[in-house]
DNA sequence: AAGCCGCACAACCGCACGGGA
DNA sequence: TTCCCGTGCGGTTGTGCGGCT
């Protein structure tokens, strides 16, 4: 079908932003929220294109984002989803509240890609996998019908060891490879229970879904150890409900917190 | 001190997808 | 049903920084 550029507009603003557009893009989402990102750069005054304000937003300024660097049970988390799902990013962010498919993309690409590499495990095996089991999976459906739903990491990971080793798709024996190179001693059910708690973030509607307690203060780079409990609030609409929450309630904490960062 | 190199990560690009008209 | 638009996603590039020579 194919799509004008977003960014075709002469004059738009590119690279690195400054601590004035981050201002700027804060306050006026925190203002107004976010109905068109097109409109955003507009509306509040910046010479970016929309795809660039959202995408500095949820990568950098959403303020349930999670800071520093991953730990070592995320990294492992992070190659067995990998293992499960392969490129598939934002379905592997999902299961880090606070952390972006950036982030993990970034984090995959530098490090633990290059560690298995190292180690001499072929990480691009799982892109195989996923081609492989998208192939599998049309014929599969085109010989019975079957609705295709890959959606649920569960089912993914049940359709890809269903398909068998005689089409390179055991991934519970790649992962477990990947796990004893990699010295890591238990990949239980019980951990991957753990950071899989359905934490979902959808940056867009600006909405969140937890069910499991986060600690806001941490996210932001604060130095409280208070855990909050949000469990109660399943569904936040609109960056107004959002400023309910103790951690950004005051607009002016994080412009002192992006000062600092 | 200067230049080079590699790493980490922020940001961009282009295509795909889903929804609405 | 088709087309258009906004957004999501994954791959790639750019840039800043620290370590090394």
């Amino acid at each position: 079908m194919g799509r004008q550029p977003c960014c075709d507009r002469e004059g738009l603003k590119r690279g690195p932003w400054t601590m004035e557009e981050d201002r700027r893009l804060i306050d006026f989402i925190i203002n107004n929220g976010i109905q068109c990102w097109r409109m955003v750069p507009k509306l509040a005054g910046l010479l970016r294109c929309g795809k660039s304000c959202r995408l500095r937003w949820i990568n950098y300024l959403r303020p349930d984002l999670k800071r520093g660097a991953l730990s070592e049970a995320e990294e492992k988390q992070i190659i067995e989803l990998h293992a499960r799902l392969g490129n598939r990013w934002s379905k592997i962010a999902s299961h880090f509240p606070g952390r972006t498919d950036n982030e993990i993309k970034n984090h995959w690409n530098t490090g633990i890609k290059k560690k298995l590499k190292l180690l001499g495990v072929d990480s691009n095996a799982d892109n195989r996998i996923m081609k492989d089991k998208k192939q599998h999976q049309a014929s599969k459906n085109e010989q019975f019908n079957i609705a295709s739903t890959n959606e649920n990491t569960q089912v993914d990971c049940a359709k890809i060891d269903e398909l068998g080793p005689e089409n390179g798709m055991n991934s519970k024996n790649h992962y477990d490879d990947m796990c004893r190179i990699l010295d890591v001693d238990s990949c239980t059910n019980k951990d991957h229970e753990n950071l899989t708690s359905t934490s979902r973030c959808d940056s867009n509607s600006l909405s969140f879904e937890n069910s499991s307690s986060i600690n806001p203060n941490s996210s932001l780079g604060g130095s409280s150890s208070v855990e909050v409990d949000y469990s109660s609030q399943q569904w936040v609409d609109g960056v107004d409900s959002l400023l309910l929450w103790d951690c950004f309630n005051q607009q002016d904490d994080l412009f002192f917190l992006l000062e600092n960062n």
